[in-house]
DNA sequence: TTATCATTTGAACATTTGCTAAAATGATCA
DNA sequence: TGATCATTTTAGCAAATGTTCAAATGATAA
């Protein structure tokens, strides 16, 4: 036994392994990377604005009231985490949702806030 | 209209303030903070230990491998966003995921990071 | 009631993040 | 080709975040 001695421990070396080793098979940096690039209301918000239509990065900024480069930056962040996909028109650049497993993470969010709300 | 003599504007005003309008009743600052909560490596394993049965503080540390004081810092973080339940018993405070909301983000993300994975 | 134990809290510090400003790209169109 | 325009990039700074350490709770069991 690993726990002789101490009071505290309820799982045991071999359990606490286990679920380490499902743990990092979720990878979990990953997953929290993508969380975090949708864990900024700015970030969050450009996502939004992306629901319906595609938009150049000036609009964007206007929509969310950042700068053009704050927005470049924002969207960089989510291009990286494939978020959303970018295609050039003459001089701009549009910016749309990349898939739709966006929508949907979006939309399970938005369910967990309503539901506290009704709480 | 409001873009005489600017080149870049793709939206006028009217449909800026419509897009405004449909981001805020999507509540995105309580969104992104759901969010940020599980965008951070270290608590979102901290919930991926707590996907198949509860645990105390003590063995929550044990699995992630933080502290005792930094695992309470970040649950609480986890339970203001009502991602996680507590229940005493005994001496010992375990911690449940709080709804079956959290369950399924967490596999929307799965299923987003794990499709880039194959491209 | 008192001592003990698991957890929480508060303060301090290092790290990370997000914004601005200015310069650099790089595609377009004259 | 050269000028212009939309966007990106770089650097730097202020604010937010995450951890540690130490002290404080607060329930339990003796």
């Amino acid at each position: 036994m690993s726990n002789i001695g101490l009071k505290l421990i309820k799982l045991n070396e071999t359990e606490v392994r286990k679920l380490q080793e499902k743990i990092e098979s979720r990878k979990p940096k990953m997953v929290a990377d993508l969380f975090k690039a949708m864990g900024n209301e700015n970030r969050l918000k450009m996502l939004l604005s992306l629901l319906d239509k595609e938009l150049c990065v000036y609009d964007i900024s206007g929509v969310v009231g950042l700068s053009i480069s704050a927005v470049s930056h924002q969207l960089s962040h989510l291009k990286n985490q494939d978020l959303v996909r970018d295609r050039r028109d003459g001089k701009e650049i549009y910016y749309s949702i990349a898939d739709k497993h966006v929508f949907d993470i979006i939309n399970e969010a938005q369910a967990h806030v309503c539901e506290e709300d009704c709480d």
